[in-house]
DNA sequence: CTGGAATGCAAGTATCCACTTGCTTGCTGC
DNA sequence: GCAGCAAGCAAGTGGATACTTGCATTCCAG
């Protein structure tokens, strides 16, 4: 049964890769070095392979979580976003497909959309701690907030490759969002000074 | 030569439905109320096509502007956030296809990157002239913030589709954006209570 | 050592795809 | 009214694709 393993790790590479359409059964098959016949023998179909290819994605890769008590959140947000670009990072050929066929497949539709909606989750119930605690501005809008931080985290993760110049390096990347972040939220900072001269350092 | 931009437009609405591989000709000259033959003998090529299809796009919705000398950035940023959250929703399946088409495509990826670094450039620029007029906190980040804009837009523009409950209602969207913005920049904002209420109200 | 399960191999089927050819039709400018 | 050109139509070609079938091989458990 490790033929099973084999060809979902190489249907993930090659749809991935190719998308749909472009994932056929051949390829996988032979990028998993196993016999064509075997993937319709273990999956039935090519489809059904694919949403097994989702399901262990989901499955494998889960949202980071944010603590219920904040008390650095410069530290705490920073090591979030580094975690959350990490994970989308290495997920973002599949989330682009996925998103992209999401019309003709709707499972693939469901797997770009459940994760996005836990992290929404995750950060506007952080911000909303920050606030009860006093570390935020009440007025803050922690809504849009949540849209925004994750809104940059997907685009970094996706799009860096694209126009790598665009975006700060990476490993500047998660503090600076957060500190843009926390000053959107009216947090006090205590080390901005540092930020700045990583920043005017590097160029 | 009407055929031409009937075709043109034809192969833009099923390339963005079923991506390259899934815009058969077929399809694409059906959509189109053409014989397959004429698409054939006016493109030569359904590569050639898709080249056409994307160049058109191109040209077609140019990034918006934002003026070189800011006077109330509120009003203005909002008005851009705006116009570019309308125009990038219009092509959001267009950029989701040749996005996850570019390692095959390399058209395509162009297409994808040429108006994100116009874009954050106009974002830098402006917020740069905020600086100098003093309408800005100098310390403020102007690339990382530019990045945060763009994602958030790109963000809203192509999942908002998919998660529609996790973004803001689409006629509060560009203002509260803005005003998030506006804080991260240090800008100090006249209007801030008639936000909240506002969002508020829609509750 | 034997029966059954997993896998490989060769070949085949029906369908779809991009693209071509040869011929006809209809419109337009001269 | 006619030459020429754009477009339609029917048919076909070669290749790829998902999936099937029949049979041989390996390998492990009882």
């Amino acid at each position: 049964m490790i033929s099973r393993e084999r060809i979902l790790e190489a249907a993930s590479r090659v749809y991935s890769k190719h998308g749909f359409r472009g994932a056929t059964t051949r390829l996988i098959a032979q990028e998993a070095g196993v016999n064509e016949v075997t993937l319709f023998r273990t999956f039935g179909s090519k489809s059904a392979l694919m949403q097994a290819v989702l399901v262990q994605q989901q499955d494998g890769a889960p949202p980071t979580e944010l603590t219920d008590d904040p008390v650095d959140p410069e530290c705490e947000l920073k090591v979030w976003i580094q975690t959350s670009l990490d994970r989308l990072r290495d997920m973002r050929h599949l989330l682009l497909h996925s998103m992209g066929e999401s019309d003709e497949r709707p499972d693939a539709a469901q797997f770009a959309c459940q994760g996005r909606r836990t992290v929404h989750d995750i950060i506007t119930r952080y911000v909303r701690a920050l606030k009860k605690k006093g570390l935020a501005d009440v007025n803050a809008d922690e809504e849009a907030a949540a849209v925004i931080l994750v809104g940059t985290v997907m685009s970094d993760a996706i799009a860096r490759s694209f126009v790598p110049d665009v975006y700060p390096p990476m490993e500047q990347a998660a503090e600076r969002y957060t500190n843009c972040f926390l000053r959107m939220l009216g947090v006090k900072q205590t080390t901005r000074a540092s930020v700045r001269k990583t920043r005017i350092h590097a160029h």
